[in-house]
DNA sequence: CACCCATGTATCTCGGGCTA
DNA sequence: TAGCCCGAGATACATGGGTG
């Protein structure tokens, strides 16, 4: 066809307009009749006034519904001081009962003198022996001043039950401290994240923290590190279980989690506005039974399938790739942040573990290439198996105990007392299952033998195994919020942030424990299906997960 | 030129098709 | 049937352009 020839569909359109170079502000055309109408200022000005009208009842619903939150928040601490409170105070009277009247007497002596609290089982063996080891540093530190007054206030010999007491004296100072730094609704990243730094602090070091530690301050965001230590004696027990399972466990362990939790601060999600979105919006009431139609067609250069991973990579990235990046965001305090208050934290740990799988390729990470494309995904991939392992836990357990025929009544009854705060909920069996199968499952072949421990995976499973309870809360099944950082970030912060989890942390033994008592779950390699499907060797698997410049990393 | 709307882009979350 | 996988849709923010 000629560029001269009107086509068949300029015929339609000059037959139909009878002016076809119209002008909005010379109106010799009705443009209404064709749906073109331009609105009039004073129009634009009434609807925009309208629609600021809704913006701002809309903004104080939320600050309503957000006030309203801190209060239940604020309830829910108030509860978890006073079970702290109780569960030490039994703690506390137990181990007097089970000791008796046995005179064990502390001769606090030479650099001990200023933390007369380090108890007995400080001096059990633990691995790295020979001393004051990191974790006596740590809680010396963490006690510092405190230790100082006290010597003044208490005399050298103290029993192990005074001990004991005086510690729970200072767990309740530290809650109530704690108070005043409550996670709070995530209203700006910026305060989260300066929390989440006070916090951390003195316990363990994560990531985020890691990185900012690596030199001085500068504009420059500061580049990842996927530490791959010389030195086997850095990792933590658990982690060379985790290699080899025939490493022995370490004494002095219970196997037993932490008690003490925060509670579900919203079983339900604070009615997604999407849904009412759909409604006000557009007019309609959304389907609620969508079908789904087949998939379409995507752009390769938009698609999160791994098919449009680079050919390259491919027998690298489940087995090396995926497994790093878990394990470095399950040692996050907050593993929900992809990004970690907007740096490119994800494009720099993406980098890390690619050039450690894969150090001849040269790669470089670039936003929205298509590794990072699908990478970014199965993070969000990662976090939900949390929610998934846990949903399928809760439903077994409920059919297990209340059995097929179980009564609305019955099962609220179990989930009730399962849940309850001394319930077997809490007993460190379901969490550890969880962190198992999510996390620890999912993290072998990991680059990153960095010494941090999983906080983030294990508060991520704490907090799944809250949530899924929450599903049968009404004696049946009701599907939940769903599991995400609006629904499960608070929750989440409050593990790694809060008293509970700087209790494990004060000593390598108790977070070695609690990762140990969880890898007796896992029983089998997870092995990605289509990584498998590629002909993953497992000789290639042993070059490239050895650390970078070893002599087999070639 | 300020204001406002429409559109574009990136990120996040969810649901359901597909497969073992 | 469960779990994997990935596209659809929602959300948040950015940008360009029309209007008075």
């Amino acid at each position: 066809m000629s560029p001269e020839e009107p086509s068949v569909q300029d015929n339609y359109l000059s037959s139909q307009l009878t002016t076809q170079h119209y002008s909005t502000r010379k109106k010799t055309v009705d443009l209404a009749q064709f749906g073109l109408k331009k609105r009039t200022q004073t129009e634009i000005s009434v609807g925009a006034q309208w629609k600021r009208a809704e913006k701002d009842a809309a903004k104080t619903e939320k600050l309503e519904a957000s006030s309203a939150k801190i209060q239940r928040q604020k309830t829910g601490i108030e509860r978890l001081k006073k079970l702290e409170a109780e569960k030490l105070r039994e703690y506390t009277e137990d181990e007097w009962f089970s000791h008796g009247q046995d005179t064990a007497t502390y001769e606090d002596a030479g650099p001990h003198e200023s933390d007369p609290l380090s108890d007995s089982e400080e001096s059990q063996p633990e691995g790295s022996q020979g001393g004051k080891d990191d974790d006596d540093e740590q809680s010396q530190s963490q006690q510092g001043s405190k230790g100082k007054q006290r010597e003044k206030a208490k005399p050298l010999q103290l029993t192990a039950a005074e001990k004991r007491r005086v510690r729970a004296q200072e767990l309740r100072e530290s809650i109530a401290a704690n108070n005043s730094r409550t996670p709070t609704p995530q209203l700006r990243r910026e305060s989260s994240t300066k929390m989440k730094a006070k916090m951390m602090t003195g316990l363990l070091p994560d990531w985020h923290a890691k990185l900012q530690a690596g030199g001085p301050a500068t504009n420059k965001l500061p580049a990842p590190q996927v530490n791959v230590p010389t030195s086997q004696g850095l990792i933590p027990t658990w982690k060379s279980r985790l290699q080899d399972p025939s490493t022995p466990f370490p004494t002095g362990f219970n196997g037993r989690t932490v008690n003490s939790k925060p509670r579900a601060l919203q079983c339900s999600r604070a009615a997604k506005d999407s849904d009412n979105d759909v409604i006000s919006r557009k007019g309609v009431v959304a389907n609620p039974a969508l079908t789904r139609q087949k998939q379409s067609v995507v752009d390769p250069d938009k698609s999160i399938s791994t098919d449009v991973l680079p050919a390259w990579i491919k027998p690298f990235f489940w087995s090396e790739v995926m497994p790093t990046l878990r394990d470095i965001y399950g040692g996050l305090s907050d593993p929900w942040d992809l990004n970690q208050a907007d740096s490119d934290f994800f494009l720099h740990a993406l980098q890390r573990a690619t050039d450690a799988a894969c150090p001849d390729q040269h790669y470089e990470a670039t936003k929205g290439d298509p590794v990072y494309r699908v990478a970014h995904q199965q993070m969000y991939e990662w976090q939900r198996d949390f929610m998934k392992a846990t949903l399928k836990a809760v439903q077994e357990g409920v059919l297990e105990q209340c059995g097929k025929e179980a009564s609305p009544g019955d099962i609220k009854q179990y989930v009730t007392a399962t849940f309850a705060p001394d319930g077997e909920a809490y007993n460190g069996t379901p969490e550890g299952k969880i962190f198992a199968q999510a996390h620890l499952a999912g993290i072998q072949g990991s680059c990153c033998k960095d010494t941090v421990y999983p906080v983030g995976a294990l508060a991520l499973s704490m907090a799944a195994v809250q949530l899924s309870f929450c599903t049968f809360a009404q004696g049946k099944f009701v599907p939940g919020p769903g599991f995400s950082k609006v629904t499960a970030g608070i929750l989440t912060l409050g593990y790694t942030s809060g008293s509970s989890f700087s209790q494990l942390l004060v000593k390598k033994s108790r977070f070695d424990g609690v990762v140990e008592a969880a890898l007796a779950y896992v029983h089998v390699l997870k092995v990605h299906k289509k990584g498998n499907g590629l002909g993953l060797q497992p000789v290639q698997l042993m070059v490239y997960s050895s650390p970078p410049g070893s002599p087999t990393a070639k």
